[in-house]
DNA sequence: AGTAGCTTGTGAAGGATTTCACAAGCACCC
DNA sequence: GGGTGCTTGTGAAATCCTTCACAAGCTACT
């Protein structure tokens, strides 16, 4: 399979998201033009993001809302569902952990794991927080491919080496620090602190031309 | 000023939250080569980001770090404070209003509104939440400029048309929804299952080649 | 059966971003 | 003061991504 850009990923993690709403609003088909307003590009970037995996729509019709919903979820590889552990029961992990579309969406929080005694053993949305020094053993034990780090910033390299010394190989980072690692691990930042900087770059130069 | 790519402002973001933590071990310079090394770039990509706005380095030592992190604040707009709201004061909007960086990079939450009257009235980092009846009148009288919002999916686009409506020109939303927002309006949106699928297509594809 | 009206799929063109490669500049040392 | 070793800043080249534009294909209708 040729390389996809990230952007093309996104996008239609995007359309998948709007097609699953679609779909509940009781559509049957819907048209590149539709999607693209919906996700905020051109028709013909969704046609183009779709073609790199095959030709899924009907000339004429457009998309079968259903058939492309199944389409995006394989390509995406969610026709697994992907076990994954989160380190730090902190805020931000304690509302991940809650957060149903977690499971609706094909991922599993298998566990949750803090260094903090007073929050070892709470559960949260049926799964209980365990001491970190269970962290490499679960991870031996239940195979979880994805990690969510909710530590401090200061903690957030540190736990990126442990899950990484355990065989995980794809993590989703919430902790405001860049982290280092190893070729063959990939890892996405989710940051507060970045998004609203871009936000503030954008208002600042409104005035751009 | 000529127009400058997002990715391009994700990363001077970036880079100024590694020499932040740079700084504070006391380090006095630093190469393009280590700044690229952490923002996960090439050196080439960090001189080239910075040439836009102008040339801040010394040929020979690298970047004084106080230097680079006044001159990218700058470039950032963050050399003054931006107030902010945020809609929705569930487990996300709480742990959001929490958050202590928020503050510290200078943004400032000046108001928190939820629709459920059971938070209304609770006190989240010094900042009592409010009914959302207030939210117009407050935004007039508070002038942020930057929302974000924390409500669930079926309400983000009325949530996002109340704040434009109200004269807001940048969002952050975190709700699961695309949104539809009027010219001039910045939207950026932080989404856990785009992230996660982006993460699981990624694995999926780990042999490409 | 033929025509009209849409919409897809896709090569080619265009534009944008990243990488390359090297001249220019600074500090330190002899 | 000239030489050495590093590192920046930046045009040019290369790569990557998006947009264009149109042939092909489907449905519905006459």
């Amino acid at each position: 399979m040729k390389h996809i850009a990230e952007p093309t990923v996104r996008r239609l993690s995007g359309y998948l998201r709007f097609l699953e709403a679609f779909d509940v609003e009781g559509h049957e088909t819907i048209s590149s033009g539709e999607l693209a307003r919906a996700g905020g590009t051109t028709s013909a970037q969704v046609r183009k993001d779709l073609s790199f995996f095959g030709s899924f729509g009907k000339r004429g019709l457009g998309y079968g809302v259903k058939d492309l919903i199944a389409s995006l979820r394989e390509i995406l590889g969610l026709d697994t569902r992907w076990p994954v552990v989160i380190v730090g029961a902190g805020k931000i992990g304690a509302a991940l952990a809650q957060y149903r579309g977690f499971g609706t969406h094909g991922f599993d929080v298998v566990g949750i794991y803090d260094t903090d005694p007073s929050r070892v053993g709470t559960r949260l949305n049926g799964v209980t927080v365990r001491a970190d020094r269970y962290l490499e053993g679960d991870i031996a034990a239940l195979a979880p491919r994805i990690a969510v780090l909710c530590v401090p910033g200061e903690a957030a390299q540190a736990a990126l080496d442990r899950v990484v010394g355990a065989g995980i190989r794809a993590v989703l980072n919430f902790a405001p620090t860049s982290l280092v690692a190893p070729e063959g691990v990939t890892v996405r930042a989710v940051n507060m602190a970045t998004e609203l900087e871009v936000l503030a770059y954008a208002l600042t130069n409104e005035s751009r031309d």
